[in-house]
DNA sequence: GAATTGTTGTGAAACAAATCACAAAATACG
DNA sequence: CGTATTTTGTGATTTGTTTCACAACAATTC
């Protein structure tokens, strides 16, 4: 049965991603051992924050002695199952989806986009290094390389069409850049990425942020704005 | 004083932007009126649950009546000032950037990206009807558009220079792309898009769907039923 | 090796968000 | 016109998340 799957990446989740990065930045400056409060300095967050973030992902450290990095970024590898290389396929080769397909981060934390995909013939030619494949190699390209997750970067109007044939192949977990809330059975995670929200969203705490600027409502700015 | 921002966008507004995603196409398809129930299951939500969001945006409906469409659509309009323009700039003409340049939605809800900027000067020629500018005239164009939102998409090392040179000029509110948290004095809005974290957050709970995949346990079973 | 210090880990408390339950209002219908 | 029906709007309740407070423990000092 497929229905509106409303997923929400859980916020101690996204607080393990700046933790992360973090602590990579560190490690790259030769720092071995941190705090929770020093995580919680550089992130924004408080320190008991920080540790039951931890503890909800079983991440245990010294008393009085801190957290190694090594051992921490160890912890998190296996948590976001790093150790291994993950295959993706990304399907619309618009603007969007060519510069997704350039993106240099997403090879960094091992996330190979192996093939890419497009209706047009005109797009369908190598452009990044990865090549562009018609619709019709789909189900192919994603048992060979076994892909279970895919970003879907195509129009809003043909993007649940594209999405049912992705799940019938196989695919289990969509970013989603189109507008659209996708109908998927409950086992398919959808991450919905929609950029004009994103800005309209800024724009909209920035009008209140403007309008209560006069007063110094403090207590409304603090509510709005979490660390 | 500069601090991290941590700026987390209320699930509620979150929700306001899909229920008007979901008016504008009922629209579309010549619908008048909708009822809290409508909305809901179009948007995988509860019907109370649009009722509050409602309720805190102080949308009223008719008793029994349910909302117009138009109605609710103009009392969006008035929360989201869309009645006017907006003007926008865009820092770091990249892929990423490049691709933004070219998002036509943004146009479509009356975001317009007005400049766009880069150190780089082979990048500085117009290639998506857009003017790229080199940074040194960031000033004379945010004070001639007004313009209070920027999207930054440059890269990690120079963003939070580049960030400060934007709120220098008067910039309130920032899209930044790229993955490290500025360091902004309170009255200035941060949204962070990390497309990394987003992917590798579905990758994340692919991974944990299928482990427990097996069992087909009693959540699943749940959220079948509630839609 | 006892006392002191600094940090973790976590129950308890406070706070925030979502759901429930139902009164109030608007409409329809006999 | 009065009764039944439908849907909103919201106080009460439940559920979820963050912060507080402090015991437990490891390291350090005397």
């Amino acid at each position: 049965m497929k229905q509106i799957t409303k997923y929400v990446i859980k916020n101690s989740l996204k607080r393990i991603f700046l933790y992360r990065a973090c602590l990579v930045r560190l490690k790259l400056m030769g720092v071995e051992k941190v705090f929770s409060y020093t995580l919680a300095n550089e992130t924004g967050v408080t320190s008991e924050q920080v540790r039951k973030d931890f503890s909800e992902f079983s991440i245990k450290g010294n008393k009085r002695g801190g957290y190694e990095i090594n051992d921490l970024l160890g912890k998190m590898e296996d948590i976001f199952h790093r150790n291994k290389d993950h295959n993706i396929v990304l399907i619309g080769m618009g603007n969007m989806g060519l510069a997704l397909s350039k993106y240099s981060k997403f090879v960094q934390r091992n996330m190979n986009i192996v093939a890419t995909f497009d209706i047009d013939p005109f797009k369908q030619k190598e452009r990044s290094g990865i090549p562009v494949y018609s619709m019709s190699r789909l189900k192919e390209i994603i048992e060979r390389f076994k892909v279970k997750v895919a970003i879907l970067a195509v129009p809003e109007i043909s993007a649940q069409e594209v999405a049912d044939e992705l799940m019938r192949h196989g695919i289990k977990g969509i970013v989603n850049f189109a507008p659209v809330l996708l109908k998927v059975p409950p086992d398919v995670v959808i991450n919905n990425v929609n950029l004009c929200d994103e800005l309209e969203s800024v724009i909209y705490y920035v009008h209140k942020q403007l309008k209560i600027d006069g007063f110094k409502n403090l207590e409304l700015l603090y509510r709005d704005m979490k660390y």
